[in-house]
RNA sequence: GCCCCUGUAGCUCAGCGGAUAGAGCGUCGCCCUCCGGAGGCGAAAGCGCAGGUUCGAGUCCUGCCAGGGGCACCA
């Protein structure tokens, strides 16, 4: 780390020469071209009016003249690339602080300074199972609240219930029809956990309480498939509370301060052409019942306005694609500066057996059950399968190929990863090793190419987090705990850690890297909400 | 018609504007007197099409083609 810092000493040295503005300093792609690498005289040699070349060389001649710590060489490649190469001290200083700060320190990357955002994902209604875009949402909402906690920012994970209006209506009618042992009516719940529920109910004949009471039986059920994905929340927000607070009177009101509110035909309307939106949108009805958008509104205001986050990040599906002018231009009457609220809308998803299209269930009525795929692959297949596509991507998943504890299952690679390290552990027990004081080992023993590479891995793992909270991309630490346990698996087939030829002080330098690599694993993995099982 | 997303290897997906585009599966080879071969090593195979910006484009912009999703006083 100090090195890399000292080695951004020496750019920033450069950006006092040279005026730059988009200077890097990155790992080349290619481990030819050195540990670290940048682009600095490329981009500033038109502006310095020479070519890139030999600028670059002018800046190796001067770097040359005090090498920072750890770097063994600095040269000019391709078209103007200053290159550093790096001795292998910098990743052994790297090893020690990774086991210095342990899982609970390594990789935290203060990028947020506190502040205070909330994620709201799923927000499912409570009128039938949660299905699997809900499932692959979901993980993406909670992983990405993990990254950013994980990250220096103060976190709030929301479920927003919507526990009233007409679809919570059409519930009821639904359930009191099955309790009479009816057919349901047109546009109502057909799926067979209407019946199941309806077999239960002992209370009035009336929609509104058969309604809200079939919906919190169907809540619970919710947070129970939640739960066994490890999805939790922090809060769960009733939107009837939001409508019976008055909190939607009090939000019209301040859109009507601003001149954004306008009556026509009995209803109620938002002047939302006037911040972009591509129509005016209804606040409340004729009847006088506020719409679904007026009660978002007033959610918004309470999330900004009330409970104070600095940021809202709404993950929804791409079904909902509809919603979002209006409530970004209302979150902007409101007065909530533009790029508060990010509205990240995740793709549908279709899952196939075997190369055959999975039927939607009977049990859900008209989507796949999620409950069903957790139960046929597993909850840590579930999460990592939902992490490994960007939310951009429509996915389509095969659940042949994760089903079983198989080689073609990307899950079982990784956790075979923490199971063959928990392995050494008992075998180095079995043996009477244990780890020296890390003080009086020798990490500079480290020095196979698998070492250094499985050193290298563990090394990005701050600058990975980093990424992935800056980009809300999880799918990025997936891809890197691939890479470890693919990195983790090359040194354990070359470098015997326990075998009775290997120098003890050597195995005492391995069993350390080891222990990184389970730190490493276990804040990967657990940013994804995946389980690090130490056998399989 | 308008808006959003996508098009990368036979398949499913990764790829902060950088150098030789990666992984898994599938296909074809190779490695067990070794700590768990549920592994490792290698080969063949790819950026939908056409322009543009840039020293440099899979990545940014425009157009076209193809697929998915939206366009409510429902959520």
């Amino acid at each position: 780390m100090s090195t890399a810092m000292a080695v951004v000493a020496a750019e920033d040295g450069l950006d006092l020469a040279v005026p730059a503005a988009s200077v890097h300093l990155e790992r080349p792609a290619s481990r030819e071209h050195g540990d670290w690498s940048t682009n600095v005289a490329m981009v500033t040699a038109k502006k310095a009016g020479t070519n890139p070349r030999a600028l670059a060389t002018s800046v190796v001649g001067v770097l040359e003249r005090d090498l920072p710590d750890h770097v063994a060489s600095v040269e000019v490649a391709g078209p103007g690339f200053v290159n550093f190469r790096l001795d292998d001290g910098w990743l052994h200083d790297a090893l020690a602080a990774v086991l210095d700060q342990g899982e609970e320190g390594y990789a935290r990357p203060d990028i947020g300074h506190g502040e205070k955002v909330q994620v709201e994902f799923i927000s499912a209604n409570p009128t039938g199972p949660i299905h699997v875009g809900n499932g692959w949402w979901g993980s993406y909402g909670d992983a990405l609240a993990r990254v950013l906690a994980r990250s220096g920012h103060v976190v709030s994970r929301e479920y927003y219930v919507n526990d009233t209006g007409g679809q919570i209506r059409t519930l009821g009618t639904s359930l009191l029809a099955r309790h009479r042992g009816e057919e349901v009516p047109e546009g109502g719940y057909r799926g067979e956990y209407v019946t199941e529920l309806a077999a239960d109910y002992d209370g009035p004949d009336d929609v509104a309480v058969a309604g809200r009471w079939a919906a919190a039986r169907i809540l619970d059920r919710i947070k129970a498939t939640l739960d066994s994905v490890g999805i939790v929340f922090d809060e769960w927000y009733s939107q009837a509370s939001i409508e019976e607070s008055g909190a939607v009177d009090e939000t019209i009101a301040l859109l009507d301060a601003k001149g954004l509110i306008f009556e026509e035909d009995g209803k109620t309307w938002f002047r939302s052409t006037e911040l972009g939106d591509t129509r005016d949108r209804v606040l409340r009805k004729e009847n006088g019942d506020a719409t679904y958008l007026a009660g978002d509104l007033a959610y918004h205001r309470d999330k900004f306005l009330v409970r104070g986050f600095d940021r809202v990040i709404d993950v929804f599906g791409a079904d909902h694609h509809g919603q979002v002018a209006s409530l970004m231009a209302g979150v902007e009457a409101l007065g909530v500066e533009p790029g508060r609220l990010e509205v990240k809308l995740g793709q549908m998803v279709s899952l196939v057996d075997g190369g055959e299209a999975v039927k939607m269930g009977k049990r859900a009525g008209n989507a796949i059950d999620l409950d069903t795929v957790i139960n046929d692959i597993g909850p840590d297949a579930t999460r990592i399968l939902s992490l490994m596509s960007t939310l951009d991507q429509a996915a389509t998943f095969d659940l042949a190929t994760v089903r079983e504890q198989s080689v073609e299952n990307p899950v079982f690679y990784v956790q075979m990863a923490n199971a063959r390290i928990a392995g050494v552990g008992r075998k180095a027990v079995e043996r009477g090793i244990s780890r020296t004081p890390l003080a009086a080992v020798d990490l500079s023993l480290l020095t196979h190419p698998r070492e250094l590479e499985l050193l290298r891995c563990l090394e990005e793992l701050p600058e990975v987090v980093a990424d992935a909270a800056v980009d809300r991309a999880p799918t990025k630490v997936t891809t890197w705990v691939r890479r470890l346990a693919s990195c983790f698996h090359g040194f354990y087939h070359d470098c015997p850690i326990l075998a009775d030829d290997v120098d003890p002080a050597v195995a005492q330098a391995r069993l350390w890297l080891v222990e990184a690599a389970r730190i490493g694993l276990a804040i990967g993995l657990g940013l994804l909400g995946v389980s690090a099982p130490e056998a399989m």
